[in-house]
DNA sequence: GACGTTCTAGAATATTCGCAA
DNA sequence: CTTGCGAATATTCTAGAACGT
């Protein structure tokens, strides 16, 4: 269970949205895949943000999607313009992300929202240590090793 | 016999009386199986909280509801809107449980409710310990930092 | 500045916006100051979750705006009512933080928002240990040491 | 002592603002 | 100048804790 602005299974709210809105044929005026399903691409920024966002989020701004984009590892893909010939439309975007493509719906799982230092630290610094497993606390559902932290807390305390 | 508002059957009241509410026709208006029997929903939350919960509880308020579904290892589901074509109802939530599920009644009493793995726990462990005082955080009526060893642990044992 | 919610002041807008509905007359029927401007009743929660919540929120949850108050360190007021006599109205709440009074509004500066413990209980509590000092997690801007409880843990798991 | 009710806090995601690479 | 990110607040779902029956 994902909480926070609800999530109810291993993708998250925001992900799911932003595939529904990619796939969906009611709303490829605004968003939809790019030609090789690689990418996604905003066409119009302004009308998407005003009209789209607000159904799906509770925001109608652009960067605010454009924020979370970045959060969960998706990049702009800049987009080389050959010359002055090519009249690209005005407020256009594409995002990617290695994870998000068309036809492979299965690999929204393995997009991970960046979180900021607290966690990421931790968690990044004690992945490091997966041979710490098999302390069940009797009782406990979980994994669990009180006992051992008294043991830690003494050795800190009363050195 | 389970003791705790007195039910003489091995399922605690408060299950008994959501799969009554869930079943009963007359208050299908406020609170019935989703449309796959796999959870329940409370279609107009306030309704239901100032018009049901009183009969069958000494309460009401959603809020205390729903910590008692927490308890007993309830989820909320979270419903996506797949485009605007969805018109859910205002104030409504749909709740599940593996062992709640319609047709299946005898899974009931599966159902745990879920005791506080932390006090539980800790307390046995640390009861042990009783020279660890002075490690308590400004404001804490126990031991100062339960939950954050918790995190940590969660973080080294469940990568 | 106080970003989140997009803030231009010292007071956050959460705090900027519950003074100004206890405070406007035309919500009062839902929110007010208490007798004594010590305190502000919300008088019937159902109607201000669904009602006035949304104008000034990005959500109609009463459960919400309770976890707001409690983050600021608001507390509920539990009203005793003598005898029977009392007819308290249904629903309704009264919530207590003593920098929020009536006619005081200079004091919502000092109100501030309360951090999920793991920082602060972490802060508080090592900071007493200063001789952990030096155990920085890279990136982390505060106290933080998992480095050196891994190395604990891995003493006492693998002696 | 397990269960029920209430108030508060934890934890993850979401939204906003501003800055810097 | 633009993209991407840090950090603070906001919203949601779940859990902790205290008290009562």
């Amino acid at each position: 269970m994902k909480p926070g602005g609800g999530g109810g299974a291993a993708v998250p709210h925001f992900l799911s949205k932003v595939w529904a809105l990619v796939e969906d044929p009611q709303t490829n005026e605004f968003i939809c895949w790019s030609a090789d399903g690689q990418s996604f691409n905003v066409l119009d920024e302004e009308s998407f943000a005003k009209k789209i966002l607000p159904k799906h989020f509770k925001h109608n701004n652009m960067a605010s999607f454009v924020r979370q984009l970045n959060s969960y590892g998706f990049h702009k893909v800049i987009q080389y313009e050959s010359g002055s010939a090519k009249q690209e439309r005005y407020g256009s975007g594409k995002y990617q992300h290695p994870c998000f493509k068309k036809g492979q719906e299965e690999l929204l799982s393995k997009i991970k929202r960046k979180v900021s230092n607290l966690s990421v630290c931790l968690q990044a610094s004690f992945q490091a240590h997966s041979d710490l497993k098999g302390f069940m606390c009797p009782g406990a559902h979980q994994f669990f090793f009180p006992t051992i932290l008294v043991s830690i807390i003494k050795g800190i305390t009363s050195p």
